[in-house]
RNA sequence: GCCCUUGUAGCUCAGCGGCAGAGCACUCCCUUGGUAAGGGAGAGGUCACGAGUUCAAUUCUCGUCAAGGGCUCCA
């Protein structure tokens, strides 16, 4: 006779085995409308299931995170459902829930069309309406088999075939649908209310790009219309900060045909580059690098011996001369260490930094590109530390100030650690994988910083620390990292000459704060929605003469604005006020300056600024003052006051 | 690289087997205007590229290139 413990520690007793659903029943008709699974003893199960013996239970409602993630599965069966009903030959593979969502993958002769995509999400709503009970069925391998022979599902019993004996199979029956899950799922439609199909595409089956591409058909759900609409506003507002589409509207950057994934700078964009290239050049100059510059084709014998030319030489773009051939950079690093290899080193030089803003090329395959975020040719904020096996520690350290100094100047405050560990296939004796392990894992500790462990996903020559930013959005994008190299110094025979009087091999840490110029342009573009900090703004204040009376005294605010190195402008273009503010606020110019009769009168400037609105009108001296002040400081807005 | 979609004016996009369209931007004229669009006129195109079908192709078919959404990949 079960006693079932509830979170609450009420304790409910039955005369006989009961199911979930009873439980909640004897709860309290709400909760039994409300739930959609339970928890016993830390299984996650369905209502149908029975409770024979003592045990905890927590029910799960739609409010629930599980709960959501449940009831985006039983979307998934019922994209089936429907998907079945309006193409019966098509063949359900996987699917699952997802971020946001869900996607069922599905084998099917004929494209679906956006035209199919709405089909479906009608007759989705459809069945929907129609409250049917979800159906449960525990059955042996067998019947499973069974089942989905008799229902020419393939994929289906290729996945049956794989489950391990012993372990239980359940079947959903939706109506005439039928669909196998480890569940659990939704009583009853009526728990799926708010949804959306978003797309459709291709996807591998088993994610193997040799296998059949099957078509993925992708949705959203959420447990209430208000989260759908939030969740589509959200991906709305993603889309207006789309950097390609910014990039466009502010002219910062192109991208053309005859040179797919490379990017041509337009003033703006370049302008944008080489402020964040002068910050980071004057953080590594304090932080003890030497800056350097490498050639950008160099013969493939270099890339045989550090071992790139085995693994990557399709990805790399190769041409050849006088009977040589040679390889346009991929990276950095072996031609640091022919710099590194120049002279004999002592272990009292160590450690070397050497910094280069290094412009590589990958042929990454055609598919990936997209727009600044995964291009052909970037250019890293790369560095390479040379430094015996005990320096290690310290430089990882001094590195992860660097990096989140960087961030918050960059106006990201939420940054994630991970640290990658010795995978199977590695260079280097345990020994040193030890030591390098402990130093990255002791530089993080000290500094009580927290990070997600990823064991055996480490590089093969060495353990790494990756950093990632959240932006405004919520998204994360992973830019920094820190990598300990065992290997190359040793391919490419660099040593130094130790307190013994011996050569050893330095150890090498590749690291990088930005990544790529161009990717971190690109997430800078979004986080700020085009609306740069002034410090970073391609055109930092525009001055609107408000007729041609103003014009002389425009040009002299100017000049004077743009001998400090502040990037001023005249909209000449002879329209109105309205007319120029409007096209300064599209412009996203953070300050706009007002000149009419009264400010040349007064020597002053009648300022706007891009999230204030109207400031009022400030003496020129002080507006000077202040925007050569945000300038040098790095500051996001001037801070010029009205009087 | 793979699957689907797309490619028309500088930008955003209509259109269609029979003379190529709009809005914004651009040029000129009028307007000297005070905090998000003053008025008028004009110019602007090998409809991505190459083949094919057709009396006729920007439109239909095939191919190439590129872009977009995914998948795979990312030293």
């Amino acid at each position: 006779m079960p006693a079932v413990t509830l979170p609450n520690g009420t304790i409910k007793s039955f005369d006989k085995p009961v199911s979930i659903a009873d439980v909640a029943a004897s709860i309290g008709p709400g909760l039994a409308k409300a739930a959609v699974a339970g928890v016993v003893n830390g299984e996650s199960l369905d209502l149908a299931m029975p409770i024979e013996t003592d045990a905890e239970l927590r029910l799960i409602t739609g409010k629930d995170a599980e709960g959501l993630d449940i009831i985006r599965h039983s979307f998934a069966h019922l994209v089936g459902h429907a998907v079945k009903q309006l193409y019966p030959e098509a063949q359900m593979a996987i699917g699952p829930v997802i971020k946001d969502g869900f996607y069922y993958d599905i084998a099917y002769d004929t494209p679906f069309t956006p035209e199919d995509l709405q089909a479906i999400e009608t007759r989705m709503k459809q069945l929907i309406e129609k409250d049917y009970d979800v159906n449960m069925q525990v059955v042996s391998r067998n019947k499973a088999l069974q089942t989905f022979e008799s229902r020419e599902e393939p994929y289906k019993l290729q996945i049956v075939e794989e489950i391990p004996e012993g372990e239980t199979i359940k079947l959903y029956h939706h109506e005439e649908y039928t669909d196998m899950c480890r569940g659990p799922h939704v009583p009853n439609t009526r728990h799926l209310r708010h949804f959306k199909l978003m797309k459709v595409s291709g996807a591998y089956w088993r994610g193997d790009s040799n296998n059949q591409m099957l078509q993925r058909i992708y949705g959203t759900a959420w447990g209430s219309a208000s989260d759908l609409k939030a969740h589509l506003k959200q991906l709305e507002e993603a889309e207006k900060r789309d950097h390609r589409r910014l990039g466009k509207q502010l002219s910062l950057f192109h991208i053309q045909d005859n040179a797919p994934g490379m990017v041509f700078w337009h003033p703006a964009g370049w302008t944008i580059y080489r402020k964040l290239q002068q910050y980071i050049r004057e953080k590594l100059k304090v932080t003890g690098y030497q800056e350097i510059s490498t050639p950008q084709i160099v013969d493939r014998i270099l890339w045989e011996k550090s071992g790139h030319w085995d693994k990557f030489k399709e990805d790399m773009f190769t041409t050849s001369s006088e009977n040589r051939d040679y390889a346009v950079k991929p990276m950095n690093c072996p031609c640091h260490v022919q710099i590194f290899n120049q002279g004999l080193r002592s272990y009292k030089d160590l450690p070397i930094r050497l910094s280069e803003f290094g412009s590589c090329h990958r042929n990454e395959p055609s598919g990936t590109l997209h727009g600044l975020m995964r291009v052909r040719n970037f250019v890293q904020d790369d560095g390479h530390i040379f430094c015996s096996e005990d320096q290690v520690q310290s430089e990882v350290s001094n590195f992860i100030d660097l990096v989140f100094e960087v961030y918050k100047t960059l106006g990201f405050e939420t940054i994630s650690i991970k640290l990658s560990t010795r995978p199977e296939k590695r260079v280097g004796s345990d020994e040193v994988w030890d030591k390098s392990e402990k130093a990255l894992q002791d530089a993080l500790e000290k500094k009580q910083l927290d990070w997600e462990l990823f064991p055996g996903e480490g590089a093969f020559y060495g353990p790494k620390i990756e950093f990632s930013l959240e932006d405004c959005l919520g998204r994360i994008w992973q830019c920094g990292t820190i990598q300990v190299d065992f290997s190359m110094p040793d391919r490419l025979e660099a040593s130094f000459i130790g307190e013994d009087g011996c050569r050893h091999t330095p150890v090498m840490l590749h690291r990088a704060v930005l990544g790529s110029f161009e990717r971190f342009i690109g997430i800078l573009i979004e986080n700020y929605a085009g609306e740069f900090p002034f410090w970073l703004a391609p055109e930092q204040i525009r001055i609107l003469p408000v007729s041609d009376d103003a014009r002389s005294f425009s040009e002299e605010v100017c000049d004077q604005l743009i001998r400090l190195d502040i990037r001023a402008t005249i909209d000449k273009s002879g329209e109105r006020l309205g007319k120029l503010i409007r096209n300064g606020e599209k412009s996203k110019v953070p300050i706009l300056a007002v000149i009419g009769a009264k400010e040349v009168q007064n020597k002053s400037v009648n300022l706007r600024s891009r999230r204030g609105g109207d400031l009022g009108e400030i003496p020129l001296d002080t507006l000077i003052k202040s925007a050569v002040d945000a300038d040098r400081h790095r500051w996001s807005d001037i801070h010029a006051n009205a009087e």
